[in-house]
DNA sequence: GCTTCTGTTATATTATATGTATAACAGAAG
DNA sequence: CTTCTGTTATACATATAATATAACAGAAGC
């Protein structure tokens, strides 16, 4: 598996991670229960250091994407808050609406951009 | 004009201060040509220090919402380029649409969101 | 001219976040 | 008994965030 982290982008490391495997769990390249590779592997395999990818599976814990397992390690273990999932996802968006409301981006074209992109995912 | 700032978020004052601008114009409390109050009225409005609403206002008019002009103040000015405007929305949604993906939020839900949030927004 | 308002610049301090580096620990697996 | 987990601790360097004073130059109003 390719990670793509932009030693170069002012996103922090481990939050470039985080979104890289919530991409990769989005398409189904992981799926309930596969174990992402360990702390020590997964450093080595970016050439970061191990705490950067601890950090990363901890957001990740946190945010109910896997559960540490201090046997096997990270397991994806998707947790379903769906009420919370949705006034996350709102109060992101809301941001994003403003800024391409601003920019005369229409409501059409963020529909169509949303499409495009979930059609990567499983789509249906 | 109210000022929605939290002290406790982990969102960066003048973050939070540029989305609540941003959000006041795409509402269209803030119409071209406007002025923003001045640093330090702001400041002292919002009960915070000077240079952190300097530096909102230097984010904004390096996203090209503002034009800031030494006489005048913050001046709302949109800089509408739409290449970079569709490409940065995308980057932002991709992540979204990751997130909320993994969460079972369906398509629809986001469609939905999206066109909520955009009737607050001087409707279509 | 003088005062008052702009944004701007400079310097300093404090706190927090980020990332790296070593090292050691406890528990499970082989 | 060795090797692999995640975890914890400590230390260090750097960057960011936020505040605090202070001063400056330009424009506006009187």
């Amino acid at each position: 598996m390719y990670w793509e982290i932009d030693f170069n982008s002012d996103e922090a490391l481990y939050t470039q991670l985080c979104n890289q495997i919530i991409f990769a769990i989005a398409a189904e390249q992981f799926r309930e229960g596969d174990t992402l590779p360990s702390v020590r592997q997964m450093a080595d395999d970016i050439g970061i250091n191990m705490h950067t990818v601890n950090k990363a599976y901890n957001v990740l814990r946190q945010e109910g994407f896997v559960k540490v397992d201090r046997r096997k390690g990270a397991v994806i273990a998707i947790d379903i808050d769906k009420l919370n999932a949705l006034a996350e996802t709102r109060h992101e968006l809301e941001i994003i609406v403003a800024r391409a409301s601003c920019r005369n981006l229409s409501r059409e074209e963020l529909h169509r951009m949303i499409d495009e992109i979930y059609l990567q995912y499983g789509g249906e």
